[in-house]
DNA sequence: GGCTAAATATGATGGCGATCATGTAAATGT
DNA sequence: ACATTTACATGATCGCCATCATATTTAGCC
């Protein structure tokens, strides 16, 4: 049954929406295109008339959730504060999609690998840009090895089975990532 | 045929190394059995008489892995910068498992989780003890916060497409990370 | 209002891969 | 030496999933 423009579009919406969930939650390839048709309420047949291909999907997923990335606004120590608590960490269907799929973005398409380095580019621009204090390298070098050590962090607390060292490389992180922005505020 | 005890393991420590290479390299789901069989010069068929299953042989290959990691020694400025380099960044094969398969583990069994949490806790232990000018407390911030930067850095190097973003990932990293560790030590 | 094309649904198809079944030959114990 | 066990090879099986074929219904246009 055909539907209007409209809501095409809405599906189409909620398709992406659906997928960068699943993706998040259970990886690339752990999600099936039916399962992700599902969640968006719909069924796996007119899959093929939104997308070319599942690795399109894929593609057209990050694109789609990393330029919706907030980035925290403009209160860095806030954004370093949430991005390193156990609520983010326990939230990978809702949580920063780089945390979640930039390990996987390797065995992906061209056009995918793309959209991640686009993303990563602004995020990093956005961090240098909520550093205003520092001359530009210094905020460079901040904005980069800060957003390594927050993606890390996640990304080990995530892979620890022990909540308590896990809780820990989340704290600990956070009070390395304070303490080398203050540092490099001060010199 | 059947082999000598000795050739048996033998075969054992191919497959797990094979493996180990594999996983690295393309990730678990890219990788079937049949193809760490043949990479270990065997085939299919004798699998199941050394692991119960692939979910087996992912958790005995990250605990092989993981205890013959080598953590740098003791020079910690040296391993830093070998760690923070192209040469590794383009190696995943035989690169740190940790930067290849930790964001991978989520998805993986218990046996698995807890090999690589046992990985992660000895090896930030091992960079505390190379930091031994600092106080514990110091110390134990220094290691995991230089580790999850170091682990979070090639992963966004190696998720990134532009190679000069990639390169400056990498060099802005390892300034991070060395700058933390001496303002830390000189505090 | 009727015609056409489009958007989804339902229902194949085909390949890949984990696992199992069975054969075979050589190592090991007596 | 022989029997037996065992490590591995060859060859199914079975289910899952990406993708395609076809049907159905309705939006969009005259």
């Amino acid at each position: 049954m055909k539907v209007s423009r409209e809501q095409m579009a809405e599906n189409r919406h909620r398709i992406l929406d659906a997928a960068s969930r699943l993706f998040r939650e259970k990886g690339f390839d752990a999600v099936s295109v039916a399962e992700v048709m599902k969640a968006a309420g719909l069924t796996h047949g007119g899959f093929y008339g939104h997308f070319s291909s599942k690795d399109d999907l894929i593609a057209q997923t990050l694109a789609h959730v990393l330029a919706a990335d907030s980035g925290g606004g403009g209160d860095l120590r806030a954004y370093v504060g949430s991005y390193l608590s156990p609520r983010h960490r326990d939230n990978c269907a809702g949580g920063c999609p780089t945390a979640g799929l930039a390990a996987a973005i390797r065995h992906q398409t061209p056009a995918a690998r793309s959209a991640m380095t686009e993303g990563l580019r602004s995020q990093i621009d956005r961090i240098g840009k909520a550093l205003p204090e520092l001359d530009p390298a210094d905020r460079r070098r901040a904005a980069i090895g800060s957003w390594a050590a927050m993606v890390g962090a996640v990304i080990l607390a995530r892979a620890i089975d022990d909540p308590a060292l896990s809780d820990e490389v989340l704290e600990q992180t956070h009070a390395w990532v304070d303490a080398g922005i203050s540092q490099v505020s001060a010199s």
